[in-house]
DNA sequence: TATGAATGAGTTTTCATTCAT
DNA sequence: AATGAATGAAAACTCATTCAT
């Protein structure tokens, strides 16, 4: 049996191993979530310990794309440096982005979840929830960007939104589950297949180029 | 029993009754693809028989989207006008792609279950045609571009797909299933709550001006 | 894999099939509904076929529980014999209840799970219907007992309905589940175990006989 | 953490505040015991806790039913009045259970579940020492029935043990869980919903008058 | 061709009870 | 004695697909 949690200290410990362990079976087969079950399996718990840190299986995976995203916002507003000319921060906060998600692949193909698995099959509060914490921290990043490019209130989380959109639909358009991708080695498909990578970087890079270029 | 369908173009007429009814109940309940029990029942048919058209459930959806992407796509190759300048080729390739969309609810949905749910479902050899189908209709129209705004070979191609990205990813961005439309009503989150088509079409343009502008 | 039952006769003998698995299991293990898992198995059938005759497990039951109020209600209302003088009637009567519940033992076991498991886990429409059907029967039944015995419109129904009352509580008093018998032969509890058929049979002797004495 | 019981007295106190919390919680959801994790936050004290003083979740309301069983023959056998005539003490015996069950509703509900509920989860010496207890209660109440009216031996026994199985077929008879009360106001099925209180009190007399009279 | 009866895999969640602290 | 974290058994139901008729 498990040590059991009695502190909060431990208490959080724990439900970070069982949002580790959905992560990692995710991982392994994207497009899919695993089942409570698996997951317990994962974290070393049984299926009813699970339930005693989350409501759902869904709350468990909404909470896992809330701290990325949350992450990820928090690595653009390190981007930032005070002392740099608009351009360079420009490049800093795609630079970023495009490394921070290069780092966490699983962070997108739970995101090309949300919209069709998890929104879903969550109560609508939590949702909600799940919506107003990523407006904040949206918000303050276009606020921050706001004034590093002396934008236009406002201004700078519309474009975060945007580049969000993209970034997701690239995600959704670019990647093949494995036994696909081998079917589509053909060049014939090779105008739908470049690397991930650089299409995100280079996309956000003309998005920002246009939205930042006067009319 | 239904008339029985013999020679080639009833059982062509037959695919369509399916495909429509499937389309029909479909967008009354976005997010979810109807069951094939409902789709044989408001074609007038049992279910055994929709299984004579379509292998799987899942078919039938990817064929209604490829027929969609195809009549984007071609909507797209009207917009050019042979004489106009190029920034009005541009602006009217945009207007396109917005009024499809909006006239077509479905696409944008049924697009969203597409890298989770269609092809997940689906023989690879079926997700193989369809992404050829694709790749050719996206080359064709590119190439068209190509011709029409002077651009280098393929660079036609790798804007519309760039922009195809952006629109799922928007879409699945800005669209909220009604019982959480009410609960995202608060100010609070007017800041993801764009109208989409407006959104839509200034992302475009923004995206459009980049890509064309020389870095 | 199962001949299928086409038309409605087969279906009604496959229907009829399943009922009769229910009840053989309930009786080999009363005061517990068997799984839908084991009586699909006695039927010979699958889970789901179970599905397509009855919509939840508590619906079979309700179902052969509504078959012996109907049964039993039958052949009270055959008991009356034209000619015989009231006493005789009434006899008559009680005999053909206590005959039919003895050789019914389902029933008063099922009747005892009505209240506190089948009820419960019931649509209330489907609880109505049920208890429309009994009403109707009891009602009619009442009927021919007023005409009988020259009874006030209604008094007919109104005994039925105490009998019954009283069999159910002496059912519930006096049946034990076999390792509990065992437990309770110390004499000290002979006078909560008298036989039920007897009991059954004086307490409600006892009854009529006060019922229909004037006060 | 709640204060220690060290001494017996104590104990009865924790014993008897479980005993109220359940008691509380079954009659704002009658035909559903209530679950452990809620008498014990009722009770202000911890799940485990709980196991201290009962082995079981059903020993809790057995102990709840053996007390009603208690209360009521008592209720019983003060009923008698020396000097009273026979008819007048049977009244008054009637009259007594009436009362008791009209104050104790909890008694019936509880009652209704220990066939199919109570029982079922209980290990046997439990139910063993549930029903000596009752049996000698009865036993006791029977031998003064005997004496106030000059009974055969064991008949007053008899007599109550019936009353009992007509009561409790009565509560569940007659007893519906408030949406179903809406969907039986139909007068279609007011022949299946006299007030119990009324309908207790009648058929207990005809039941009494027709025990009393000579055959 | 058309039908629709039959199949059966697959998974979440609750909650009484235990036992480490 | 008290706590409450951990356990894990248990089962209903759906629905895509098959195939006998």
């Amino acid at each position: 049996m498990t040590r059991r949690a009695r502190d909060d200290d431990a208490k959080q410990a724990r439900r970070a191993d069982i949002l580790q362990a959905a992560r990692r079976l995710f991982l392994s087969d994207e497009r899919q979530l695993p089942s409570v079950a698996r997951i317990a399996e994962a974290a070393g718990l049984a299926k009813g310990t699970v339930y005693l840190y989350f409501a759902t299986k869904e709350e468990i995976f909404i909470a896992l794309l809330d701290e990325e995203f949350s992450n990820l916002l928090t690595a653009i507003g390190e981007a930032f440096k005070p002392s740099a000319v608009a351009t360079e921060q420009v490049q800093a906060v795609i630079a970023r982005m495009v490394d921070y998600l290069d780092e966490h692949p699983e962070f997108l193909s739970l995101d090309a979840l949300a919209y069709s698995v998890l929104e879903q099959n969550l109560p609508e509060q939590v949702v909600r929830t799940f919506k107003l914490n990523l407006t904040r921290r949206l918000t303050l990043a276009g606020q921050l960007l706001d004034a590093t490019l002396g934008l236009q209130a406002g201004r700078g989380t519309q474009l975060l939104l945007r580049s969000y959109a993209l970034i997701r639909g690239l995600w959704q358009t670019l990647d093949y589950p494995a036994p696909l991708q081998a079917l589509l080695s053909d060049p014939a498909f090779s105008v739908i297949r470049p690397p991930f990578r650089d299409e995100l970087a280079a996309s956000l890079q003309e998005y920002w180029r246009g939205a930042l270029t006067p009319a």
